[in-house]
DNA sequence: CGCACGGTTGACCTGTATCAAGCCGGGTGG
DNA sequence: CCACCCGGCTTGATACAGGTCAACCGTGCG
């Protein structure tokens, strides 16, 4: 059978928590079901979606890994996030209907493609569609409000130890670990995504590694002290 | 005539063009009209709303100035936004039904007051409302994105001067000078939200001063050379 | 097996923070 | 109307976090 004719159905889908609306009818999630067109596989190293491309959908992470980054016309570029399964990426394209940033497979990853003009359409019918699409774009301001709050105020040590505690616990809420995990992307790439260079990025872990928080052996993290990350994002020192 | 018994009017205001959709109906602006419920002043200092406090409505600027910012158990804060005439605030507090940010006015403010319950019963009806909410939480994401590739990847003089032509730019959008501006924040708010400290941006508008790309007065700035203003942003030195 | 990419570590440099002193200008009270 | 005061701004001297450059290592893939 081709994966590409696959009928998706939301309402079995074991993410369903994760991407959709919770408490709706029976009728209701069979509608939503229809929302998702097709799927479609990424792999390693392949993108989704091109800054610059038009917009038509967005997509939900079924599994795999993805971040997305902003490129500026000087070369710089800028992860501005990393994406995992049951989360909803595009949403940057609605506003001006093409994309403002590239997603790019970390992993092979497979997603569900939801036109946008659907997704419109039949949120004007189920409420509680509607007030999701709204959560999930007002839940990602304010992730990013998160984001510059750490590269506005942090230090590296800070910035890095928040981003493992963030991780790890999007993480735990899909059934994984809460102490150990298997970074999916480079030092470069964390240290783009939190404004630092990749050798402060290895020094910092190296550090923790010292200091008995964590294991650390090239991608594979294991935290030993949860609270010592905790008191190091939440900056013990007076800081006036 | 109590003014907060005036009977407020999106169909006749000037700022229409910049916090509604157009191409609408006389029927459909009508029903617009209806959303605002109120409006509200709020003095210079005074805050629109505090983190934490239960979210019901979105706010859009009628006259006024205000800065976003987010904070830290630890005492730290972040200002995540300027916003001016005619932007939209509030969207933060979709997500878990309350704020987690606070709007301070910098300057004696007027804004409409839009319960969001009747945003979303009006955009379920009216197509252009509801894909206009949309692109008003999707430019504030694309915003946000900015916001962290300018504190992920710019120097100090970079943001400075990228912040200033994004300012003049919106205010141009407004009517106001393409050159000539007064701050209505001080060095340190400029700091908190460039991720700088206040002796490092005063420092970089001397030095922008001495370059005679601009004079700084005060808060008084008259842009001389927006072009080098646009190469200090774009980064002209090899990047490699 | 070997190459190439990712990661670590060291030495040194620099941009920004920090600390400190003084200045400017607008608002208030005598 | 002037003097004073205070918050905001500027400027200088110094410290230091993180960047840069460079060498080397390790490991997984072809």
């Amino acid at each position: 059978m081709n994966p590409q004719t696959i009928k998706v159905a939301c309402s079995n889908c074991n993410l369903r928590e994760l991407c959709m609306p919770v408490g709706m009818s029976d009728e209701q999630l069979q509608r939503i079901d229809d929302i998702v067109a097709t799927r479609r596989k990424v792999k390693r190293g392949g993108t989704l979606f091109h800054s610059g491309e038009p917009f038509t959908s967005l997509y939900a992470i079924r599994t795999g890994f993805f971040k997305t980054l902003v490129a500026t016309e000087d070369g710089r570029d800028q992860v501005t996030g990393f994406q995992m399964a049951g989360e909803i990426i595009g949403l940057d394209g609605i506003v001006n209907d093409h994309h403002t940033c590239d997603a790019v497979a970390l992993e092979d990853a497979d997603v569900c493609v939801m036109p946008f003009d659907r997704i419109e359409e039949l949120s004007r019918e189920v409420n509680a569609l509607q007030h999701h699409v709204h959560k999930i774009m007002s839940r990602e301001i304010v992730r990013e409000h998160g984001v510059i709050l750490l590269l506005g105020s942090m230090r590296a040590e800070e910035r890095l130890a928040a981003f493992l505690l963030n991780l790890v616990q999007r993480l735990h809420a899909r059934g994984f670990s809460q102490s150990e995990l298997v970074l999916r992307m480079t030092r470069e790439e964390i240290g783009s995504y939190l404004g630092l260079k990749l050798e402060t990025v290895s020094r910092t872990f190296s550090k923790f590694a010292e200091e008995g928080v964590m294991e650390v052996k090239q991608r594979h993290v294991r935290i030993l002290d949860t609270q010592a990350l905790q008191r190091i994002v939440n900056h013990q020192q007076a800081c006036q």
